[in-house]
DNA sequence: TATTATTGTAACATTTTGTTACAATAATAC
DNA sequence: GTATTATTGTAACAAAATGTTACAATAATA
């Protein structure tokens, strides 16, 4: 391994050009819908867990190895669902910025303040099951609530709403609450995360009536100290 | 602009390495579903159209442009679809047929048999409304159905696939039947679309109801000559 | 043992969707 | 002209899905 201060960040030679990858996390911890940030080292700029491309692995994998590397999240899953190719999307100040603020040499990194196209990628999980980690060109990585986002550098503020839209739209079709879940949980978690996803609420009675005429849950044993009241069932996901 | 047989086509320096596009152009002709292939001068190859984006155009931009170009169809709604990234997806050998056999020099082009990603797109058009043109690359330019697909280079088989699907779950929810039929219509071809496009059929009196509640139509003059029977009332998609 | 709040489910109302029926025609054939 | 034919527009009814109300069951607490 290179130990070259000035030439130890990602090298030229050993990724694609111009493609970069970023990734919008959604959280839940039972009451808000969260996303991880990042904050860069001694910069103030705010931004999505991100990278790039390397030569000889494919997309898919460069995302899923690459935001385990930046946050130490593993066994994310992550969905593809738009690519930014702006002319106005990349702000190579801020990259620049970004280099020097650690140590990283200007000309060595180059390539990092051409132009890139980012494809986006989000997943969901459950808050209290990780324990994000910083990687090195980090400050802090943490939740935010989505009406609490720090400025976002580039155009990531724009790529955090589309995620979201994305993932309203698809919420139901594709089981998306499996990840917010703990392995079993009440019907009132269920639709919690439903209501706070969707940003509107249901009726309880017709909510447990439709995800069990749904046919994909799975009812377990009943959770008891709850509260001084009947105890509800636990559910899990039937996979399909 | 240079005149240099060999090295007359896509220049490196003008073009971001590594990205391409693709594009799936659905047409119907009021009773097929087709899509539009290219047929590579003298190579026996088939593709989709598709193209690279220079250094000074959005992803957007040179999509329609670059459709534009290859097809001579105008005035496309492409819609941006996903971003295909594996490592086996791009076929050096298949490109590098295509530059022999259109006269230009491998050396001159060597960036082209690079690995690439791409940003596939699709769109529809209603069939009769246009008249595609080869560009130089290509010996012909067809619409093909579905089922009667010639194989295709590298993975353009799978971004059809896709296309389809993405096609079909976005039907409903994008008015996008409004792009295969002329400015009015009947229900009946209107249910047309719909039932070769989900590929399955409705009863025709609820189709009925459920396009005039939906408010999507304005109802116009009726069709005359439509054969021995009660003519047919015009619609067209109110714009919103 | 009474109280309390939440849960599970039934019952009913309303809306949406599926199906059948039939009258209203344009063109054609005579 | 008039009868014939096939398709269209719409109403009427049936079935299914969704919205709403009601209430008994029941854990924890007082």
């Amino acid at each position: 391994m290179n130990t070259d201060k000035y030439t130890q960040g990602p090298k030229k030679e050993d990724y694609l050009s111009h493609i970069a990858f970023d990734s919008v996390i959604f959280g839940f911890n039972g009451k808000e819908l969260k996303i991880l940030i990042l904050e860069y080292q001694n910069t103030g700029l705010f931004a999505l867990p991100g990278g790039f491309v390397r030569r000889n692995e494919s997309l898919d994998e460069a995302v899923t190895k690459g935001v385990m590397e930046r946050t130490g999240i593993d066994n994310l899953y992550l969905e593809q669902f738009h690519t930014f190719g702006d002319l106005n999307r990349f702000d190579s100040m801020a990259m620049e910025r970004i280099l020097i603020m650690n140590g990283l040499d200007i000309k060595a990194h180059e390539w990092l303040l051409d132009r890139f196209i980012s494809i986006a990628y989000y997943a969901l999980i459950n808050f209290e099951e990780v324990n994000p980690i910083p990687d090195a060109l980090a400050d802090s990585i943490d939740w935010y609530s989505l009406d609490e986002l720090p400025p976002l550098i580039m155009d990531h503020g724009t790529i955090v709403q589309r995620a979201l839209t994305t993932l309203r739209d698809n919420l139901d079709r594709k089981l998306l609450g499996m990840n917010l879940l703990p392995e079993k949980f009440t019907m009132k978690e269920l639709q919690n995360v439903y209501e706070k996803i969707l940003g509107e609420s249901f009726k309880r009675t017709a909510f447990q009536r439709k995800m069990l005429s749904a046919n994909i849950l799975i009812r377990h044993e009943k959770r008891f100290t709850g509260g001084a009241h009947r105890a509800p069932y636990l559910y899990s996901f039937k996979i399909q």
